[in-house]
DNA sequence: GCAAAAGTGTTGAACTTACACCCATGT
DNA sequence: ACATGGGTGTAAGTTCAACACTTTTGC
């Protein structure tokens, strides 16, 4: 079936954003290996017969980071014709949120990758950089209407850190006391007994976010907006 | 280069939305050919080598619409191994608004094409459903702050057919003065001496969107929403 | 003259924004 | 004792939602 139609090669690559409770990053690889070597690039790979794209986004993404069951949404598909100089590639982009914290700068070592921040990118190869500003856009519109950014934190976070999470995805500040209370009206959040020291003298609150509650709220009609 | 690597089948797969000016409908074909022939379908196409992925999308949409110059837009790649029995093919979806009134019916017949209102959808093959799915929430999602809505309309159009249109995308009424109000407000639309009779006695006048004064708008801030 | 759709303003409620001081702690 | 970041309430402004009657015209 089929037979008479074209095939091409189909690659995966990866958008992985990070917090590391002071900045949202971009995690990039130097390319090893031809075309662009040398050059900063998002870390991809080839689907493979035997997996489903989803499966081969989360594969790229463990190969680098070692981390699974992390949030990975799909951006789109990119097909120009020159895309690749070195041959017609069709790529689908994913972007992954993670808690950078987290990752396994073992493995990374190996693909010489480091973090970068969003407003000083390096020179990103072949059309990454559109990728990159494609998912920087998604990442801000998903953040205002779903309880994403979680994603980017620990477990267990205070409010502060929260908060500047927010004003790093969309670049700009917000009151400190409209935005304590517009997240805890929303009663999705657990606050905990412990205090995170790590910040301030004083101590923050640390909380969780409630996953159960927000399910049952979502079912009741309720939104979730920053 | 590349050559180890295996090469897929890629298709675009068209969701393409129309208004005839009362209700928001989906065009579906009528498969004649294999695998699942006989059944209900989006239209869609291979990939070819000479063309981008955009280009493709275009080429499935003029094909059986006969159109050109239409809002299209890429939805998302959809890759599971198994979404279709006869071989694994990658596809993407695009997106269309089309006024429905405009498009080739003498093509469409060859396709043995119809539209359907989007809560009587036929059974469609392979994952069809879900892209239509999906792109109905997208269409929601985006004509609430982009003006895209136009494009499912005539050049001119009243208030009340661009009320009914985004009533239907949205499945909710609104209020009428509110509604009038607030799309007037934005100074996107350019009042005409001109009424339209078809939709009653009074007449009602007709409007056309204004793209200069859009553009310029956003250039000052100034953000679209429904 | 009547049926059918177009057009038009006001008011109360809800939400958003702006803003300043005290608290707890480590050094 | 002081420097640092954490935590708290209120008032004004803005936006949103609800609501009913008059106008025009073809039949």
């Amino acid at each position: 079936m089929y037979r008479k139609n074209k095939k091409f090669h189909v690659a995966v690559d990866c958008i992985i954003f990070g917090f590391d409770r002071q900045e949202l990053k971009l995690l990039c690889i130097k390319r090893d290996f031809e075309p662009e070597k040398g050059r900063w690039s998002l870390m991809g790979g080839f689907l493979k017969e035997s997996e489903d794209i989803d499966q081969a986004a989360e594969r790229v993404l463990y190969q680098l980071t070692g981390l699974e069951h992390i949030y990975l949404e799909q951006l789109q598909a990119y097909g120009k014709r020159e895309r690749d100089p070195a041959g017609r590639v069709i790529s689908i982009a994913y972007y992954a949120l993670i808690d950078s914290v987290r990752f396994d700068k073992q493995i990374s070592r190996t693909y010489d990758a480091s973090w970068f921040s969003l407003d000083h990118l390096p020179d990103l190869v072949f059309d990454h950089r559109v990728m990159v500003d494609k998912a920087i856009r998604r990442l801000q519109r998903r953040c205002r209407t779903q309880p994403i950014g979680f994603e980017l934190l620990p477990e267990k976070f205070t409010l502060p850190q929260l908060q500047l999470l927010y004003e790093e995805i969309f670049g700009r500040a917000f009151d400190k006391r409209n935005f304590r209370k517009k997240i805890l009206a929303m009663g999705i959040l657990n606050k905990l007994e412990e205090k995170d020291k790590e910040g301030s003298r004083k101590g923050a609150y640390l909380y969780q976010f409630d996953k159960d509650k927000y399910d049952a709220m979502m079912n009741n009609g309720f939104n979730f907006e920053i």
